[in-house]
RNA sequence: GUGGAUAUAGUUCAGUUGGCUAGAACGCUAGAUUGUGGCUCUAGAGGUCGUGGGUUCAAGUCCCACUAUUCACCCCA
């Protein structure tokens, strides 16, 4: 017996109704908010990533599914969608297309790790990347987004947010943060001395004691943002609290990917009921096309954990919309089914969703496969019917049953 | 990468201080007179007790190793 892999999942088909959703809800979002699908391949050079990601990250120092091609090429299995997104952006000079340009995809990402509750080595992102727009209100527009997404299944998460700076502010704010961590780095845990050299934001976002105790009276980002940088942030807070989006400002909020600037934000289970709280994240990445080769080009995405999304629904005990809905099976008592499939055959090519007996089951055995499969209606064909021409419906919510000739079927079951 | 827990039927689990042909519930299949589901009743199928080794007259039960699963940390969605 050969096993699944560590760390991924089987969608089966008595689950698979929450992904239709899932992508009945992002279809809607995309229909309201003008947005346009893109699809990149699953893999991509490594090279992509350790730029794109930062070398830094956990994400590309120990977590990306990589291997040698036949071609002697290194490859990546992609671990998050926005790289993927940037590279062909400017491959395919997207900065020609009408700006702003609103994208979405939907994809799965790999990361190698250990599993755990809402962990995978391979999960699902739905993410959204806005190119070419650098103003407040679109900062605001992507999180209103965001936040109707999660609205359509029924939830309202906290989304934290904070504001890194721009390239200036953020400067002179990193180099503060060194002179105050400096004397402290001996107490400091040992990630968080590699951290005082690779990325010394990090440090906030540690969660050993020591380091939490040293970081309390660490400088804080407000605190150095230039003028331009806070009126933007201020107006960000604003138009979110006018939209009535569940927001938080967290000070300490860092997030584990390079490419962002100014804008990050992270959307939370305060219940915690999940083990791993972050329901999606995201940020601003004004640099990251310009890092990878391109023109200048300011971007805002985020992206959201399906599996996740739908964990929690199911901790919450919130029901997901099904798309699963039988309208009638097709029973048979006569000896050939020739008529049964001829029926059912017209039903279906009148849009009736409709199932038939394949078997030599008795009807009585019918009856309970209908009533097992959800069927709402059960149409028994036979040979009294196909004399009389005369069909018994059986509503079997309802228990009722009717008779209908043949041509008064399918607005039965369609109405 | 670090630490903890678990492994018995399709599923969830019980199985006492080691002791006869390893159980339950749910699910599945069939039946309860003539063409009708759900509820109820009856019967049936289904297990090399994760794998390998050890202790013992005797191991699902004790010990060791391996494997798998799971939870947590780091980090992330």
């Amino acid at each position: 017996m050969i096993n699944i892999p560590k760390g991924t999942k089987d969608v089966l088909p008595s689950e698979s109704y929450k992904w239709h959703e899932v992508e009945r809800v992002v279809r809607d979002l995309k229909h309201r908010y003008n947005l346009h699908e893109i699809k990149t391949p699953m893999f991509e050079h490594t090279e992509l990533f350790i730029r794109g990601v930062g070398k830094s990250t956990d994400i590309v120092n120990k977590e990306m599914y990589t291997f040698v091609d036949k071609g002697n090429r290194s490859i990546t299995l992609k671990p998050e969608g926005t790289a993927g997104v940037a590279r062909s952006f400017i491959e395919n000079s997207l900065y020609n297309e009408p700006l702003p340009l609103k994208l979405y995809y939907i994809t799965p990402c790999f990361r190698y790790e250990r599993p755990q509750a809402g962990r995978l080595r391979q999960h699902t992102q739905f993410g959204s990347e806005w190119f070419g727009v650098d103003s407040p209100e679109a900062d605001a527009e992507i999180l209103m987004m965001a936040s109707d997404f999660y609205r359509s299944f029924g939830i309202n998460p906290t989304v934290l947010i904070n504001n890194l700076g721009c390239a200036e502010c953020r400067k002179k704010y990193v180099e503060t943060l060194k002179e105050y961590f400096k004397p402290h780095i001996g107490d400091m845990c040992p990630d968080c001395g590699k951290r005082f050299e690779t990325n010394p934001l990090r440090i906030l976002d540690c969660k050993v004691d020591e380091c939490k105790a040293i970081n309390k009276n660490a400088p804080k980002i407000t605190d150095y943002l230039c003028d331009d940088c806070n009126s933007r942030f201020n107006k960000l807070k604003k138009l979110l609290k006018n939209a009535n989006v569940n927001y938080k400002f967290e000070p300490m909020l860092v997030r584990g990917l390079d490419y962002y600037t100014n804008l990050i934000f992270e959307f939370i289970d305060e219940d915690k009921k999940l083990g791993q709280n972050a329901l999606g994240g995201g940020g601003r990445y004004n640099n990251l096309v310009e890092e990878l080769g391109g023109k200048p080009m300011p971007v805002i995405g985020f992206g959201i954990g399906i599996e996740r999304l739908l964990i929690y629904l199911e901790n919450k005990g919130i029901e997901v919309n099904s798309d699963e809905h039988l309208n009638v099976y097709v029973a048979n008592a006569c000896e050939d089914l020739t008529p049964v499939i001829e029926i059912t055959k017209m039903l279906r090519d009148n849009g009736v969703s409709a199932e038939m007996n394949l078997t030599d089951r008795s009807l009585k055995a019918q009856f309970k496969y209908a009533d097992k499969i959800k069927a709402e209606n059960v149409l028994v064909v036979g040979d009294d019917e196909l004399k009389s021409g005369k069909f018994t419906i059986k509503n079997l919510k309802e228990s009722k049953q009717t008779t209908l000739t043949k041509n008064e079927l399918v607005k039965y079951f369609k109405g």
